[in-house]
DNA sequence: GAAACGATTGCATTGAGATGCAATCGTTTG
DNA sequence: CAAACGATTGCATCTCAATGCAATCGTTTC
């Protein structure tokens, strides 16, 4: 059984549904419109800064907010969203040194020779 | 037009591509068994060791090249595919950081009482 | 309490991608 | 050259998710 340390960390951090959340071109759009406005963010703001319907921007920003990238915080009628990267940093650090360590680029090129 | 330094990284590192690539559990194990072998692997091998078929194997490998994640090379008849995570992990690392700066926690937390 | 407003949900439509089988291509080996 | 083998591609099917509109829910305001 060959390396199973890093394979099990990696695993763990592909998993697929945070990927899938942020591999959605419209929740990219979404992302990225939160983190360029300054302060919280309405479901209303967002849909009108983008071309996207209100439902849909309500729906993906739930898709968003159920990996934990998004935090929302009800205010009166309105709902205010934010970006929520704490963990997200973690996850993707934590597989890039997974990935770093499952590809030592020098052995596994050697190997390839043979 | 409030942080616009971050925001730029952001649009360049959120490339839908990748974790679309990344995003689908097909694919995800292909990469997880690739790390979890010794040396390249075939199309068949992978096959053989996943509940998918040879065919479908080849797609999901090619989308893996497509979008850099995966590095083939044609031996004979056969053709040996390997992690090639260079890049993915700079690009996790970039993403990671501009997402750092897009979510200052503090002074983000403090505006929302506003 | 009624109207207004923001957000969510139901529903139907649509399009993209995943899958499996069979046929084909390219290379090697007899 | 023919057979064998690994890989890819064509094709048909199918599932899932994205989308838009309309209806509904919850909160606020008059």
């Amino acid at each position: 059984m060959p390396r199973p340390r890093c394979c099990r960390s990696l695993a763990r951090f592909l998993e697929p549904d945070t990927f899938k959340a942020i591999g959605d071109p419209s929740r990219a759009a979404l992302l990225i419109q939160l983190a360029a406005a300054d302060g919280p963010q309405t479901v209303t703001q967002l849909a009108a800064a983008l071309p996207i319907d209100v439902s849909v921007v309500s729906r993906h920003l739930k898709v968003l907010r159920e990996v934990g990238v998004v935090a929302a915080e009800r205010r009166g009628k309105e709902t205010r969203h934010r970006l929520d990267c704490g963990d997200l940093v973690h996850m993707l650090r934590d597989l890039a040194d997974a990935l770093e360590a499952c590809c030592p680029p020098t052995l596994q090129n050697l190997e390839d020779r043979s």
